[in-house]
RNA sequence: GCGGACGUGGCGAAAUGGUAGACGCAAGGGACUUAAAAUCCCUCGGCCGAAAGGCUGUGCGGGUUCAAGUCCCGCCGUCCGCACCA
């Protein structure tokens, strides 16, 4: 074997062809074996994979191949999440298809992918755009709408009425379209919802089952459900004049304790009782518009002042014939939540306070320390809102007064169930899933409407409803449309002319099963029963935060809807999760404020230069990688020059998984010397023949192989475990000082047999160890080390217990907890032995000079501690 | 405002309550070389000391413990999520 420097390049390929030539990550559906599911989040074809996806598969691909070593039946899959906007946006700015816009970026990211060197099974691959994948979906979205899983209804959404599209929230900016600028107008569609929030309590109370979950996500998502119980009621109105009305007024509190505190009720601007008055009221009218206009404007103006109106009706209160409580409009009522409408207890929330003050309403406090003379209570600006409801209890409350909060609580609840106007609720914030988007690049949403029959399901027989492909972008809004032929078909219930539904899912859907497909990824059902009850759920699931809410919980939603149409058996897809951090870069400007790319900057180690103009460039701080500040590093150009298994090898280094990483310059450089450096070792190791004879062995020669093999069996006992636990840095770190080892046990001259047989012992031990991380790498040394087929084949190495430990150990020697010395003794020496060595060893003797020794803790095998004063 | 996470050398970071800084990067010194690159060796928290060794040190202030980066209480700071949710 030579010594030449490695070269990754034709080698990387090379080993590559030999993985996809022997099938070696090929997955089988049933397997003696304990099977492993290891899946990162699919990517969206953009174009190019980005360092983000390198971090994520290189992390997914060490568990694969590790999985597979310690011998387990491995499935880690890969495919495309590939409908949605930027398609369509390609199309409208650059003419093509979104079709094959969509496939060639798809070509292109999985030959990168694919020189990654990543064990994936390629034969499992699809889209979510493949008509075979999406008509799955239009299938099981019918079924779901038969088990009473999806409902169609009008709801309010924000209108480009340029883009002619329905924009998400997020697509909002200051009450303007981010792509049109257009003024958003809210509008009322007719929608398709999944009714997930019927699932409200059940994803709720599974969260504690995902033990394996970060804690982090799993409060999120608890978040966003966002239980909360209380009581619903109804207040009696009446006009100005004390004349009961016809309606009446319904609220939800989760504060009913405080209902003596009530001074005024307030409704939302959409609430049905602010209509009626805005019939005859032009002030109301205008109120509800002034709402309107900040209803999707940023957090700023959300916080804007507590305003309303008064409606000129009242709410008698329910325990209090005596007194009546204003009835608001008010800008800070939500519609969409609970009724729509609260009562306003301004001494205890800080809302209520704000618009009392403001309004000129009482100010009542009802719940007081104990200590306190509750005539003399008074609030000022800020609501008294007490955390330890243990020191309160009512006051100016009648019959609650002296009570407990909780107590009041149950007593009002009880009064008011009694009197029939009111029962305890329970509230989520989780809303019903809006599915339909107005887009052409999404799945088709398979349904049909006859004017005679209404919304008619489209034939299972009649599956895929495929997109059309003659379509353009001519035109703003959906072509889908504006294309006649493909949009008219005969009903199928009753034949007459009837219209295709023309709105496309949400591109969440096609994410929320794709993991299940994936099992069984050519069947001709959505899933095969059999292999997704085999595969899932998916053992580690990986990707970045920014999917902790969304996707997450309509995986999770879905594989229950599944589960109720008899497609999975499981409660929840992904057992383990894991979120990794982002990568990284610093940023660079010029003189004049522009930002540079990486690639066209000279770093030194204060200061940065643009290789272009010459110039000193400012030098921002690491940020994470995007277009606009240009601080991208594109991996095509990392596996060029330094190839794969450096790439990889820097991602898993020094920063722990779960944290952002910054990529530099000198990082690269760090980990190809690296590659290079266990290129020589091995290389030296390969080229030592090792004779026959068998010499006497030297003292030295003896203790360089215990030193050896011991360095050998604690890497391997560490290394396994630290991949296991994703603790990949920690793992690098442990390969790094098997390496210094070996290097170490090298650099001893006329080695005996024994000693080289042990370095190869090491060194292929070594290879094994790193052939998750560097896998290219290790197909090369473990071929010049003579090892047996390929070591992605190979399993993992099994450490020896006893060479771990040895039959002495050294104690810490300390003084009132301070270390002083060092001593060594056999492992598991007596006591007492131990404790009077270290109290004659001179160091304990010259710091105990003038004290007394009053106690001495002795830990085994490790520490002695001398209590002295 | 509510909720959560984090705070350790010049930097990325280690550390089942038991030797703080493993491992790596950067830096400095040296060897090899005509030279450079590559490689190898040494130093590397701060202060005192020739050394042995000592003092000090994990954001700040307290506490528990024989022993605290780690556990408890209170601050300060940074980051993240939610944000009028009644």
């Amino acid at each position: 074997m030579s010594t030449e420097r490695y070269n990754p390049r034709g080698v990387e390929a090379k080993w590559q062809k030999t993985w996809t030539d022997a099938g070696s990550f090929l997955a089988s559906n049933s397997s003696d074996k304990p099977k492993y599911y290891v899946l990162e989040m699919f990517p969206y074809p953009s174009g190019r994979i980005h360092m983000g996806h390198v971090r994520n598969y290189t992390m997914g691909d060490v568990i694969a191949r590790f999985r597979k070593a310690c011998g387990y039946n491995v499935l880690h899959p890969m495919g495309w999440d590939a409908f949605g906007m930027p398609a369509e946006n390609a199309a409208i700015e650059r003419k093509v298809h979104p079709k094959s816009w969509t496939y060639e970026n798809i070509a292109a990211m999985r030959d990168q992918l694919k020189s990654m060197g990543l064990a994936i099974d390629w034969t499992r691959e699809f889209a979510t755009c493949d008509p075979e994948y999406y008509g799955h979906e239009q299938r099981m979205f019918i079924e779901f709408h038969k088990a009473g899983l999806v409902e169609r209804k009008v709801s309010m959404v924000n209108w480009d009425p340029v883009d002619q599209t329905v924009l998400a929230n997020e697509q909002v900016i200051d009450g303007r379209g981010w792509r049109s600028g257009a003024e958003v107008e809210k509008r009322e569609l007719a929608q398709w919802f999944l009714k997930i929030s019927d699932m409200s309590e059940e994803l709720l109370s599974a969260l504690d089952t995902l033990t394996d979950w970060p804690e982090k996500v799993r409060l999120m998502q608890r978040n966003w459900i966002g239980k909360s119980e209380g009581l619903r009621f109804s207040f009696v109105l009446e006009d100005e004049a004390g004349n009961q009305l016809d309606d009446k007024l319904t609220v939800y509190t989760t504060r009913h304790d405080t209902i003596f505190g009530a001074s005024f009720c307030a409704i939302s601007a959409d609430h049905g009782l602010t209509q009626k008055a805005a019939q005859s009221s032009d002030a109301v009218k205008a109120f509800q518009k002034e709402c309107a206009a900040l209803g999707t404007s940023e957090e700023a103006i959300e916080r804007a002042e507590k305003k309303g109106i008064p409606l000129g009706i009242y709410a008698r209160h329910p325990f209090d014939a005596e007194r009546r409580l204003p009835v608001y409009a008010a800008n800070f009522v939500l519609i969409g939540y609970g009724e729509g409408a609260v009562f306003g207890c301004p001494a205890h929330d800080q809302r209520d306070l704000d618009f009392a003050r403001k309004y000129g309403l009482d100010v009542i406090p009802v719940v007081a320390p104990k200590d306190a003379d509750a005539a003399t209570l008074d609030v000022g600006s800020e609501a008294l809102l007490e955390k330890d409801t243990s020191t309160v209890h009512m006051v100016n409350s009648g019959f609650l007064d002296g009570m407990s909060v909780e107590d009041a609580k149950a007593e009002v609840a009880k009064r008011m169930a009694d009197a029939g106007i009111g029962e305890r609720k329970t509230n989520y914030r989780l809303r019903d899933w809006g599915v339909s988007r107005q887009r052409y690049w999404g799945c088709p949403i398979p349904f049909i409407h006859c004017d005679t029959c209404g919304v008619v399901d489209v034939p299972v027989a009649d599956l895929p409803v495929v997109l059309p492909e003659d379509i353009n972008f001519d035109k703003p809004g959906n072509p889908l449309e504006r294309h006649d032929e493909w949009k008219s078909v005969p009903c199928p219930k009753c034949g007459a002319p009837a219209q295709r539904e023309t709105d496309t899912f949400d591109t969440f859907i096609d994410s929320s099963w794709y993991f299940a497909r994936f099992c069984s990824p050519h069947s001709d059902q959505p899933v095969d029963t059999d292999a997704a009850s085999y595969w899932m759920p998916v053992d580690q699931y990986i990707g970045g935060i920014e999917h902790a809410i969304l996707h997450l919980l309509y995986s999770r939603f879905f594989v229950r809807a599944m589960r109720k149409c008899g497609h999975l058996d499981l409660d929840e897809p992904f057992k383990s999760l894991f979120t990794q951090g982002m990568v990284i870069h610093e940023t660079y400007r010029s003189q004049s404020g522009d930002w540079i790319v990486p690639a066209q900057i000279a770093r030194d180690v204060d200061k940065a230069t643009d290789t272009v103009s010459g110039e000193a460039v400012t030098i921002g701080p690491a940020e994470k990688m995007s277009k606009s500040k240009k601080n991208v590093i594109d991996p095509d150009d990392i596996i060029e020059q330094y190839g794969a298994d450096t790439a990889r090898w820097f991602m898993l280094s020094d920063t722990p998984p779960e944290r952002d990483i910054e990529w530099t310059e000198a990082g690269v450089v760090g980990a190809w010397r690296f590659v290079q450096r266990i290129w020589r070792l091995v290389g030296q190791v390969a080229d030592d023949n090792v004779s026959i004879v068998t010499e006497v062995l030297h003292k030295a020669d003896a203790d360089n192989i215990a030193e050896l093999r011991k360095s050998t069996h604690m890497a391997i006992a560490s290394v396994g475990d630290d991949i296991t636990n994703l603790r990949f840095n920690r793992a690098i770190a442990r390969v790094y000082e098997l390496v210094n080892a070996l290097a170490a046990s090298l650099s001893s001259d006329d080695a005996s047999d024994e000693l080289k047989m042990a370095q190869r012992e090491a060194a292929v031990s070594l290879v094994q160890l790193f052939a998750p991380m560097m896998p290219h790498l290790a197909e090369e040394c473990w071929r010049a080390l003579g090892g047996d087929g390929l070591v992605c084949d190979a399993p993992w190495p099994n450490h020896d217990e006893s060479l771990l430990v040895s039959d002495k150990v050294t104690f810490v020697v300390q003084i009132n907890g301070k270390k002083r010395a060092e001593l060594q003794f056999a492992k598991g020496a007596d006591r007492e032995m131990v404790e009077d060595t270290c109290l004659r060893h001179e160091n304990v003797v010259r710091s105990l000079d003038g004290l007394s020794v009053r106690k001495v803790i002795v830990v085994p095998d490790k520490l002695v501690n001398i209590v002295a004063g």
